[in-house]
DNA sequence: CGAATAGTGTCTGTAAGACACTATTCC
DNA sequence: GGAATAGTGTCTTACAGACACTATTCG
């Protein structure tokens, strides 16, 4: 609907509004659509990413801090301007939104990032979200297995993996003057991206993003644990993810050696062929389901 | 992050990637990422609009006549540009997403459509997808109750309610060369609509936008059965829903008259407080779910 | 009256959670 | 040996779905 910019301007006119004066002047509307997009109202494009691993046994969030103002200083989601590079054969090749988002995340974490899962979260737009000019963006939620060490980012002044407890935001919403304040309405993004993150442990697979394969179930467990925040009854848990149908499939080895502070060795499992989970493994007590 | 374009810009030339030269030249970078928008590569930004409804005991979803090219003559969805409207002090009021999607229906379709709810649904942005220029589309889900007549548009060629099932597309994605073929890529956008409708009557009690109050347990079954496309057991679906807490309240009075074909009085309901519904009311024989 | 519908009762299979228990391994 | 963990068994409660049944209303 790429058009309706010209059918905009003619609603401003009362008379053009009829049927008969629509086609009229038809093509010159089409003119101005096609051929003068600088026109349209000036509206930034950008990615921005939520990417969440598990490090220390805290859910942590990757974060980039900002050299320029607005908000120097300050940390934010990596993310930027969706680009149209000129491709190789001249011509103009664009990024597709999900390709914009692995690129920033790539570019400012470095390429050692792995990531394995990327999917579209939500889009915000609320004019003077950012303070310079009207910017629409395109959040992108992410999910790492642990990585070995520190992200020292390769495109920005500094990144890093923080905690998500550590930057004071309850469930939903910004808590105001606690800890590190994020720029723009990224603490908004960031706690829209962890309650969807919440969500999807439930009816998808997606946990076995946060671990390397083969994992045990004590480790998907801890990914459980870590995101929802609460402790799971360990035997429930080994026996339900095992009676969900494709969640995980056994590699038939056993771990190397038993746990850190004593216990049998675990038998080892990677991610099966499932996409969706039944039955869910549903959080505990959500008596809050808000009314 | 707005002033990602100032660091995209950097990223060209290899120097610039130097920690040490970034604060050097930021003032300048600063002064491009905030008064020379225009400078940034032009990617228009709309919002479409699935709207869905009921009528004539089918889902229906709003379409618009497009008159003008690409795609003139086909039927798309309702929607068109994120505006900038200069506000009555002068100042540029901007839109917020959700606003311009409420605002595009409601020229389109008549401000007689009155929508029970309206949410992000996803964003569209795949080089391409619009042959003219880059665009990035920001689709919402609408739900109404059924309206008692045709919307004729106030503001498009013409704008009718079409049944989901006359535009030959499956559960995902769409089928070549069948009935009338929507433009743009709005049949997969129509596609993930429909998707998340049916997905949202399991656990939300947005069944209930579908619907006038007060309705009965019948009307609130019927709806289930359009969006999922499948017969339910009437018994067990009317102890299910006065089940759930909060879905529905009484409202003591009963329907003036039994069923068309026979049947006693129903007793009358009204949306309750629950945003949740818990227990869900699951979809029967799920045995798809992806592998 | 016959057919269709509103609403309830009952039974079965499945799943969730609580609890208990054994076997294995670390320290 | 003592403590912690992997994995299994069992019991209770809750819920989904199948089926049966009554009461009420339309034609």
């Amino acid at each position: 609907m790429a058009d309706a910019a010209a059918k905009s301007a003619a609603a401003k006119s009362p008379a053009a509004k009829s049927p008969a004066a629509s086609s009229a002047d038809s093509a010159e509307r089409e003119f101005l659509a096609s051929y003068d997009p600088r026109a349209f109202p000036p509206i930034a494009v950008t990615v921005d990413v939520v990417a969440l691993t598990i490090r220390d046994a805290e859910l942590q969030v990757l974060l980039v801090q900002r050299a320029e103002p607005p908000y120097q200083h300050h940390w934010a989601l990596p993310g930027g301007f969706v680009r149209q590079l000129p491709g190789p054969d001249g011509d103009a090749t664009e990024e597709d939104l999900a390709e914009a988002a692995a690129r920033e995340l790539a570019e400012e974490a470095g390429s050692r990032l792995r990531t394995q899962h990327l999917e579209q979260l939500k889009t915000y737009g609320a004019p003077g979200r950012d303070p310079r000019m009207r910017v629409v963006s395109v959040a992108y939620l992410a999910f790492a297995p642990e990585m070995p060490e520190p992200q020292a980012g390769s495109d920005a002044a500094d990144a890093q993996w923080v905690p998500v407890c550590a930057l004071g935001l309850s469930e939903s919403g910004q808590r105001p003057g606690t800890t590190r304040k994020l720029a723009f309405d990224h603490a908004r993004i960031l706690a829209d991206g962890l309650e969807r993150a919440r969500a999807k442990l439930e009816y998808s697979p997606l946990a076995t993003a946060f671990v390397t394969e083969p994992f045990t179930i004590s480790e998907l467990r801890e990914v459980y644990e870590t995101v929802w925040g609460e402790k799971l009854h360990p035997g429930n848990f080994h026996r339900k993810v095992l009676s969900v149908p494709g969640f995980v499939e056994s590699t038939g080895d056993l771990t190397q050696t038993g746990g850190a502070r004593g216990g049998p060795r675990a038998k080892l499992y990677r991610g099966g062929d499932a996409a969706l989970l039944h039955p869910a493994l549903l959080r505990p007590d959500r008596e809050e389901e808000v009314r």
